[in-house]
DNA sequence: GGAAAAGATTAAGAAATGTTTAAGCCCGGA
DNA sequence: TCCGGGCTTAAACATTTCTTAATCTTTTCC
């Protein structure tokens, strides 16, 4: 969970901000002048700052080169002008990124995004590394799997047919699907091998593996994840 | 002095930016395609990347994502596109900022500072400098580990690969991936090479080599620390 | 209901992956 | 030049996982 603190005096860009960056899973902490903005470092562990150029009381301009002197998180300057020289001088005071109003709040995410990662790099605990389905948890930067919270240890190819299926949950994939993606190769006569391996799967996965919860068969398809 | 790489497969596009930059000191050089960018980074120090999207053979976002594997320098897109797609594409693949075709020079070179700053002064990464897993401690500063506060002594080797697990406790770090991130080179046939180097990490740090606490090897899939 | 097809189960040998040891190479310092 | 630390390679061994094939069970459909 990352800190984000938004600082812009315009009320209601703050609360757009804030909806927007909560819904993508940041903290967020506001504040409404520069003097704010430092006010509120100094209580916090903040990760980004999004900070408007022109603010009454401190500007941001000022509250960067204040700021810079104590603190080293990305910072990316909003704000209504857009004229080269503006972009220029954030860049050159110390700012990241720099994006102007009316912003696209999908492109504002991925930058913000994009400064995260680069100030908290190699962190490495990526939240797309997660999959779930029902009560299924893959962790695929740590390759473990929990079942109802339990940690259960598959084998590789187990994992790899795990992971196919629950990233589609829903979705059947015959036999020879499975045996291409997973083992990157043409399916031969390989249905049984598969079979066995769904087997070793269920025996892992399901509390009584003749009466699957998760793993089903489809007569005549193949297997699904639910 | 500061290496920039410039990489288009416009030549005139190349030749403009290396006319700006080396105007305002950079030393810069240049790369037709992807795959001619890696091959430079490869016998170069470099420390920002301007990488066009589009180009022949090996395209930018491609040729990003294979130089992620090994370099962690700061990489600006430049494309003649401006849809907000393809900048939040490239963001999200791993790009510090970007930038649309025709730019502004002085806007250009702005960026280029601001990232450059960041990536060598400010500290790319948090300002801790030891980073602990359990009872392991490495001071990245004074390249010292201490396992239960003893110090032990590592090869360089060593403590490459310790450091490179340790920033990400629990995730799995196959061979292959290893020897790319600590020799910095693909992996030909260094399976054994790796397995080797853990061998000796684990008679350093752990109790038992045969039984370790810290050091785990996941079946088909590689090590990681807990 | 019964035959055929699809899937499940089992066990054992084969194959893949990891560990350990040892020897030789390379390079920098004495 | 010699020495020694560190790296790589190879080989033997240990362990885990995969595949195969035979047999059993369930489902489908006539």
């Amino acid at each position: 969970m990352y800190t984000v603190l938004v600082c812009d005096d315009d009320k209601d860009i703050v609360s757009a901000l804030k909806i927007y960056l909560t819904a993508d899973g940041y903290n967020v902490l506001t504040a409404y002048n520069g003097r704010e903005a430092l006010d509120v470092l100094k209580e916090n562990e903040v990760h980004l700052i999004l900070l408007d150029i022109m603010m009454p009381g401190m500007d941001g301009v000022s509250a960067l080169v204040k700021l810079r002197e104590a603190y080293n998180m990305p910072v990316i300057f909003t704000t209504a002008k857009s004229e080269d020289n503006d972009i220029i001088l954030g860049l050159n005071v110390g700012a990241d990124d720099y994006v102007t109003k009316p912003f696209n709040p999908v492109e504002l995410l991925a930058r913000v995004r994009s400064q995260i990662r680069r100030y908290t790099r190699l962190g490495a605990k990526p939240a797309e590394s997660v999959i779930t389905a029902g009560a299924i948890e893959i962790d695929d930067a740590a390759k473990a799997v929990r079942v109802d919270g339990e940690e259960v240890s598959l084998t590789p190819t187990e994992y790899d047919i795990l992971l196919l299926l629950a990233r589609a949950p829903g979705k059947v994939f015959s036999p020879a699907e499975i045996y291409r993606e997973v083992w990157h190769d043409e399916p031969y006569s390989a249905d049984a091998t598969v079979a066995v391996h769904i087997r070793h799967l269920r025996e892992k996965i399901e509390i009584d593996p003749a009466k699957p919860r998760y793993l089903k068969v489809v007569w005549g398809q193949g297997y699904k994840i639910n």
